[in-house]
DNA sequence: GCGCTTTATTTTATTCCTAAAATAATTTAA
DNA sequence: TTAAATTATTTTAGGAATAAAATAAAGCGC
């Protein structure tokens, strides 16, 4: 494939699609509940992670974002309510989020809306139209993508 | 398609992937031009525009940015002297934003660049695969998208 | 011609993100 | 056991985006 017109236009597709499909979710998170799609990724993995919730360095991980992002935008969350802050007991260096029962109720019907409308998005296309899209995307050269198969380190 | 896991998937994927790609090509941009992704777009269409430039508005329509984002964009391109910006001569409320000699000469270094970026990423894709990959991307149903087919104002 | 509305852009305040500096707690080593 | 190094997180400064308020210029209606 020595062609970059054609994969520029794909990379532009790719683009608009995913900013789109995000915009339209933030827009329906935040108009039914208030919350950004940042802060509804962190309920989710909050949730995803159970009673012992995660630690602050983790939870930025599973996110790909940096800690300074995972700090100022549990803040909210924190002052909502929604998101507990505590220290490890044993060691004080270490913060622990978890989801509050007033959180867990929100997500709970948050997940139902966002599962929903993502469907709708995909709603036109088969089981195997979809598999074949993932399929793509996975072959996709991502310089710095640790995505890769078989990429074990040196 | 009732199944919205599989929805949920594909989504995370092409958000992923989208992220991915676009982190890869500004930290290319930066390092190499000293130009984020956003600067460099506005430089895309400024010289697809030629020597007639942009009116601010039609530009941000382009770029499918708020107004008040291309005026804080193209700041720093002007005080570089990469764009310059002028008022029309008939109407002094509009604003026209046209490439300088040397925003045209940078652009043309760093088009190069990107291009074989981007080819890079789909370089293990066959020109088939990027039709089909296209393809799918157009089925998507994307609320308030106006990309959808026939969809002609009533 | 003078006030009112419309149009075009800028400014302001806020969110989300990053990188780098600062802080704070623990562990290691001498 | 205390000084130095490491680890975990927060703070700070700044870029890119938005929405909404402010500004500024044109165009209308009478």
């Amino acid at each position: 494939m020595r062609e970059p017109r054609e994969a520029i236009r794909a990379w532009l597709d790719l683009l608009g699609a995913s900013n789109a499909i995000k915009k339209s979710v933030d827009t329906q998170l935040r108009s039914e509940f208030g919350v950004s799609i940042s802060r509804f990724d962190i309920l989710s993995a909050l949730e995803r992670a159970g009673p012992d919730g995660l630690r602050a360095g983790v939870l930025s991980q599973q996110l790909m974002v940096t800690e300074g992002n995972t700090t100022q935008v549990t803040a909210p969350l924190i002052r909502d309510g929604l998101v507990k802050r505590s220290t490890g007991r044993k060691d004080a260096r270490i913060v622990i989020f978890t989801l509050t029962k007033k959180g867990e109720k929100l997500f709970s019907i948050m997940a139902a809306g966002h599962k929903n409308w993502v469907g709708s998005v995909f709603s036109d296309l088969s089981k195997s139209e979809i598999a074949t899209f993932r399929k793509i995307l996975r072959k996709l050269n991502i310089p710095g993508s640790t995505t890769q198969p078989g990429k074990d380190a040196a």
